[in-house]
DNA sequence: CAGGTAACTTGCATTATGCAAGCGACTGAA
DNA sequence: TTCAGTCGCTTGCATAATGCAAGTTACCTG
């Protein structure tokens, strides 16, 4: 008999943000495959501003998908933007920061910030972003 | 008879970008939620550069959609970031150029293509965007 | 060992994007 | 004065990314 349902794709589930490869060779272009989104750079904000564990990114007001979360993270984690270390808190359990590389987004957070306080009305500094350098 | 085909909704043809509430009081989630995607900031990159046309945007080499380019343009229309002007190049066709609060896009734009040539490999400053200034 | 929490994964509906074709206004050559 | 190009978009439709909610697994904690 053979019946077709054997025969249909794996299917790795969702890709979700899977392009590697560069569509120009702009600097601008790059760096936008890379953090173009919605929410990457507001991760790094979190990371920016001492954030750390997986439920904490999920508490920001924005309020991200876990989904999304993972999958950030994940591509931070592949491009040294960030890495896990043991949380020295809570033993036995991992937490993310910036890498050295990471830290180097800093200027581009803070230019946003700058701009968005500046020419969007109804945005404030609700945290202690001015400090984390 | 009443057949239900009369019935079905309008349907706005797509929405692409909607949203117009902020996610959160943040000036980096605002900004974000303007030019945070993948094309915007590519055209704001090539008003910078001095391009002006519909059809100049689409020859950059990321080759941005029709539709995509059309819905950005709007976008920034209508958020001041861009304005249109009658192209004196070529008389009774319109052209699009950057604001005055356009050109304040410039900081962040110049950290991310910094950021880029400094940390992507395989990116180079193909243009002149540094005098553009 | 029951319940709780943290950190994810999965499914599925909704939106945004990519691609190609179409369309009206204008232009320039025949 | 047609008539074949652009130019600047719009439309349709397939595919990919997001949003939302409900698991799942590992590790506590009482």
């Amino acid at each position: 008999m053979q019946v077709s349902v054997f025969m249909t794709s794996p299917k790795p589930k969702v890709s979700v943000m899977k392009p590697e490869s560069h569509r120009s060779p702009c600097p601008v272009a790059c760096t936008l495959d890379l953090i173009g989104d919605k929410w990457t750079l507001l991760v790094v904000r979190d990371l920016a501003l001492g954030k750390s564990h997986f439920s904490e990114f999920q508490k920001s007001p924005e309020g991200i998908a876990t989904n999304i979360l993972s999958n950030r993270l994940a591509r931070l984690l592949e491009h040294g933007i960030v890495e896990k270390y043991p949380s020295e808190t809570i033993p036995s359990r991992e937490a993310y920061r910036l890498t050295k590389k990471g830290k180097t987004l800093k200027p581009i957070l803070k230019s946003i910030f700058n701009w968005g306080l500046k020419y969007i009305e109804g945005t404030k500094p609700f945290d202690e972003m001015e400090q984390t350098s």
